[in-house]
DNA sequence: CATTTAGTGAACGCAACGTTCACTATCGAG
DNA sequence: CTCGATAGTGAACGTTGCGTTCACTAAATG
């Protein structure tokens, strides 16, 4: 816990300490109550040290969900059952969604318009859908490999249909699909439409 | 400034010119950037009539998009074309979500949890849906009549396909899908699924 | 015409923003 | 090892927008 020896923290080692604290808060109070002096107190750390590195709190929070984002694991090996490991990857996306990213993500949400830089928005986007993205098609190709999915299936339109029902779901609900639902998003639309038989 | 034949508005009266005022404070900052002073500013009012209305900034919107939500136009009757009355509605869709209303909207999800009144959260997110869900019904059931759709996509989730990938579309993208992505939804995912061929 | 009801506008206290500054701990070059 | 340069601290500050209050006044009521 906190070092009582307490030295001065400074560079990527306060940096990290300062993402550490910002998402302990979303997760905590969520992005709208999130307030740059409880992130300094809890990273035990000045404010003006969040406002050398970042202009504003969501600056801050994008570079803590992007910090967040990069020491997850993202593995996935497909195991040719297509209804299992879309299953799979979407409980994976419920559960990132509970936490701080999805807190990041539906403040980032509320404030898309405000921001508006278009460069940086898209980047995001990018950043959020790529991923995603590859772990589908990838599901999907093996599908294709051993006959249960239509070839055509392979278009960015439905390769992003899973993971975007989630999305839709999380953010008009305000919490993640349950996992009935997700069963219900894979029977009733998404296996119909890959689906080769 | 003040007019001098200035009469003073009451009731209902003041109650419409404030949450007219507000639409159109929101069509031109957005949510994130709406401040109340600027709203009773430009509807002529003291601000204590408008906490007098209502609790904070947040309940305000609300009941300006339901306003607005009841003085609109959304009559509608199927042609039996199932793809051009979708497209239709999709299209009507994205105007409104261009305007107030949409803005409303974002600014709605990004606290979705912060407020988390539960209740009332819900009861936001039917009046968002319900319309949609009777007039794409509608045009599904038209279209299960003279043989085009199958009778199985009467399922709410089916039915409501459309509308939600519009809302993801656009609470993504920060502005409604264009009429190519329009075209894109219904023939990559929302024909194939209800088409009974 | 008198009384009650409702709106005005200005002032207020408050919370959080983002900034500044004097002070201090750590780093690294010589 | 020492000393200057760099980076962080914590407190104070001005500012903005919130939501409230109050003395005053216009409109409705009867």
């Amino acid at each position: 816990m906190t070092d009582s020896t307490a030295s001065r923290r400074r560079g990527d080692d306060l940096e990290r300490a300062i993402f550490e604290a910002a998402l302990e808060e979303l997760a905590e109070v969520g992005y709208a109550n999130l307030r740059m002096e409880a992130v300094a107190a809890r990273a035990k750390a000045g404010k003006a040290s969040l406002y050398k590195r970042w202009p504003d709190r969501a600056h801050l929070i994008r570079a803590a969900a992007r910090y967040k984002a990069t020491n997850v694991d993202t593995a996935f090996e497909p195991s040719g059952d297509v209804r299992a490991d879309m299953k799979r990857v979407m409980l994976r996306i419920a559960e990132n969604q509970a936490g701080p990213s999805g807190e990041a993500m539906r403040g980032w949400v509320g404030e898309l318009r405000a921001t508006s830089d278009e460069e940086e928005a898209e980047k995001i986007r990018e950043a959020i859908e790529q991923p995603r993205i590859r772990v589908f098609a990838k599901i999907l190709e093996t599908g294709i490999a051993n006959g249960t999915v239509r070839p055509e299936a392979l278009h960015p339109r439905i390769v992003n249909l899973a993971p975007n029902l989630m999305t839709q779901a999380f953010l008009m609900k305000g919490r993640p699909a349950s996992e009935a639902i997700i069963d219900e998003m894979l029977d009733m639309i998404v296996l119909p439409l890959v689906s080769s038989d």
